[in-house]
DNA sequence: CATTGTTATGTTATAACATTACATATAATA
DNA sequence: TATTATATGTAATGTTATAACATAACAATG
């Protein structure tokens, strides 16, 4: 996987916008979201969290313990599988089965069926909710009572298709 | 990932069927379709698609390995993983990314969007059209160039539902 | 027919991803 | 204080996938 450039202004959802304003946002939001459902969110926890929405592009497991050792935390791949394990529990992150990476929510606190849109060039991924991109399957023609989905998009953002990537 | 029964009348799309008759349809129809398409369908590639078949429930690349070794192929890895991709590649076979796995095309031959039913008790899985029961998000919603796609619906199949599984 | 090119296969080693099992720490509570 | 529950720490191992290199089989060309 391509290293995060870390820069101030990012593509997020294939957009410039500034991630400072962003990122506090997020963390705002998860520290009201953990307080209002009781949640404890330990300082590893709000760690992989914060590491999670630098550059929201998905990280490997194994990404997230490299920063995690560089930042004087532990970083046997348990503390790294756990966390992510609580928080996906949660629906503050989501996992993308087909990068073995996480990737923080885009909606947490609110519920849906989360849906990726990979951009292969760029390695950006917007989320978007599943049930209006891709309206559910109608039970009666499957005959299967859905629980969960994994739907992940993959091709070229306008960005990179713009600028004239294969 | 819990061992294949291998009966003959197995469950498939969570239906009954006779799989005899089922399995030598499938290799008839992957010889017309490698032969039409100029495709070297070798005695590797066959036996791979056929270990697929037998159950067509989806399995690892290490569980193919295992028959392969047991049937008198060789059995490192990369024969598996370089039979598979050459599979997926042509159509022939598609990844499972939430089940590290992989399963023989319902619909080889026929130009479609994969999409896989799942049941989390009995772990059948059927494969059904993505853009027939998961309509196509709108590249103008979305500004994005969609050339492949992932879904993956977990849930319980009527059988299970109707057996009373949790 | 020797050379070259190509495709497929074979093998070893290792990378990358994930879990088990057990130990320790800490805080809330009976 | 002892008990429980939750969170964290660590070693070892299991599982999935690829890199790197070697060979076989065969067809095309000089």
């Amino acid at each position: 996987m391509k290293k995060n450039s870390n820069s101030n202004h990012m593509m997020t959802s294939f957009k410039i916008h500034d991630h400072n304003i962003c990122s506090d946002q997020y963390k705002a939001s998860i520290k009201k979201y953990c307080h209002q459902n009781n949640l404890e969110l330990t300082p590893l926890r709000q760690k992989v969290f914060e590491i999670l929405i630098r550059g929201h592009k998905p990280l490997g497991a194994y990404e997230i313990l490299d920063v995690l050792s560089e930042e004087g935390f532990s970083s046997s791949p348990p503390i790294a599988y756990r966390v992510l394990d609580f928080l996906i529990e949660k629906g503050l992150v989501h996992k993308i089965q087909g990068l073995n990476s996480f990737i923080a929510c885009a909606y947490a606190g609110c519920a849906h069926i989360p849906a990726f849109v990979i951009c292969r060039n760029c390695d950006n991924v917007a989320e978007v909710k599943g049930e209006e991109s891709f309206p559910k399957a109608s039970n009666s023609s499957l005959d299967f009572k859905i629980e969960n989905a994994m739907i992940e998009i993959l091709g070229i953002c306008s960005t990179c298709n713009d600028a004239g990537a294969a």
